[in-house]
RNA sequence: GGUGCUAUCGCCAAGCGGUAAGGCCGCAGCCUGCAAAGCUGCUAUCCCCGGUUCAAAUCCGGGUGGCACCUCCA
């Protein structure tokens, strides 16, 4: 396995900190909305990389959490008049939704911010006792960027320009410094206990917090992979990195991974501009498969430009699997052929090249179906070719459908049944040769936007979508 | 202003120094009663200029264009 580390700017093979397991930490969403594009990206990125390692052999730790305290949470409550916890479960739950109907293999743990209290608490009193942390009169906490000497050094970020735009507060003791802690003041909705006082934590501290609770240092780091959105490198990982070292002792992640960005039609995606931005707006239209299959089919580092179109073509790809997959599926699944299996290993294990694991697809499909033409009741054939399906699921997450529901999606069983009866009416006609007939039911099927095909396994019909 | 990414066929997109994968669209053929589906074949010298090298889309320098981040946004 190699894989593309953004902080060292290479690519490098991958070396556990314990053999043949992996431990991964990946930033997860604000809890404050619904999941848009740009999560739906991010998680499939990393569910790329899970399901690659376990492909491979590896037992993966993979935790992603949730940040469920944020400035952002507590302007919602404000405005909704609703509790912390009753926004943050509700979106939450939203959020696995959304994330299951695209197909993203469960985390083995998914911790949440208000559950890790404790442990931030506890990182915060360490840095305190090292004088790396300190508060100031308002009870604020701050964490003391100049006591780490390599400060800046992941993000290679912070110039004296960058730092004009943070937020100046005067009683800090260097610009860049961050808050580990917010002191709450009276009517302050969200508050907790700590031994320094009541407050909140900073964004940062949690993941780190969680990261030194989860999981247990080797060599010298806490984690495998760290990793995230492009925009989190600076600041949040670079103070994440930056407080877990002056803490612990050791490093947080031996390497750090970062997905690209999603855009709409060309422009930033954002509510101003008005375009389509939540995931549940896409997945009315589209079968999470498809949405899916077309997020997932650029390079995870790539910025990704999210037009219907282009969704539209590369649902055209996923139309071909599922074709063959009904030449063969009435058949019980056998081995995958293993050069295919071994080459879209291959393919994956290079820090993720999707687009030639796709086009090692692309040929197991053409390859197939010139088998099958030739033999197109060769059980043998049709096994593997099933299986091969499988493994493309295990390995990629699609195909995973009844090849022919997957060309149906939508139709009422009524429907189906007339449908049914027409193409009965249609062999029938066929077998007699009575072609303008036969023609004439085709034809009336293509007006209700159906479309046949015969084929060396039977007649099959399709919704023209 | 700082930091970084990027420019490959009409569209999407691999390529990581050894002579341009794949998909969509298009054209031709095979198959088919005709279609559809499927299969086969055809379609680019890689933004521009210079350099390094036996060899560059791939490395270096300079242009030009696009984009992102630097604002607790993945």
């Amino acid at each position: 396995m190699y894989i593309y580390d953004s902080v060292k700017k290479e690519k490098l093979k991958f070396v556990p900190l314990v053999p043949n397991e992996a431990t991964i930490y990946v930033c997860g969403p604000t809890v404050y909305d619904d999941a848009h594009l740009g999560h739906a990206r991010s998680s499939l990125s990393f569910d790329l990389l899970f399901r690659t390692l376990k492909s491979l052999g590896f037992s993966v730790n993979f935790i992603r959490n949730f940040t469920d305290i944020d400035d952002k949470i507590i302007k919602k409550m404000q405005d909704s008049s609703k509790s912390l916890k009753e926004i943050t479960e509700y979106y939450i739950q939203r959020y696995n939704e959304d994330m299951d109907a695209i197909g993203i293999t469960h985390p083995t743990l998914t911790p949440k911010a208000t559950d890790n209290l404790e442990a931030m608490e506890d990182m915060i009193n360490i840095l305190m006792q090292k004088n790396i942390a300190y508060k100031i009169s308002n009870g604020d906490i701050y964490f003391d960027t100049s006591k780490d000497n390599i400060y800046g050094k992941l993000s290679n970020k912070v110039s004296e320009d960058t730092l004009s735009r943070i937020e100046s507060v005067s009683e800090k003791r260097n610009v860049k410094d961050f808050a580990l802690w917010k002191a709450c003041s009276k009517n302050d909705s969200v508050c907790f206990e700590a031994s320094f006082g009541k407050g909140r934590p900073g964004w940062h501290i949690e993941c780190s917090a969680m990261i030194q609770k989860h999981t247990k240092p080797v060599d010298g780091y806490s984690i495998d992979i760290h990793g995230g959105g492009a925009d989190l490198l600076f600041p949040h990982h670079e103070n994440e990195a930056s407080q877990s070292r002056c803490a612990t002792g050791h490093e947080l992640a031996k390497y750090w991974m970062h997905n690209g960005f999603v855009q709409i039609d060309g422009e930033k995606m954002s509510k101003s501009l008005g375009n389509s931005f939540f995931l549940k707006d896409t997945l009315e239209i589209y079968n999470g498969e498809i949405v899916r299959f077309y997020l997932s089919s650029i390079h995870y580092r790539n910025d990704f430009n999210f037009n219907e179109e282009d969704l539209l073509n590369s649902k055209k790809r996923l139309d071909k699997l599922y074709r063959l997959k009904k030449r063969v599926f009435d058949v019980s699944v056998s081995e995958p052929s293993l050069d295919f299996k071994k080459s879209l290993l291959e393919a994956m294990s290079d820090d993720l090249n999707i687009s030639v694991a796709l086009s090692i697809i692309d040929e197991m499909i053409a390859k197939s179906n010139e088998g099958l033409d030739a033999n197109p009741n060769d059980k043998n054939i049709k096994k593997e070719i099933l299986a091969n399906i499988e493994f493309i699921n295990e390995l990629l997450g699609f195909g995973y459908q009844n090849p022919f529901e997957y060309f149906q999606l939508g139709l009422e069983a009524k429907l189906k049944d007339q449908i049914n009866v027409l193409l009965e009416q249609r062999a029938k006609a066929k077998l007699e040769k009575n072609f303008e007939l036969a023609d004439k039911i085709r034809d009336e099927l293509k007006a209700m936007d159906i479309n046949i095909m015969d084929t060396a396994n039977g007649t099959f019909w399709e919704k023209i979508s």
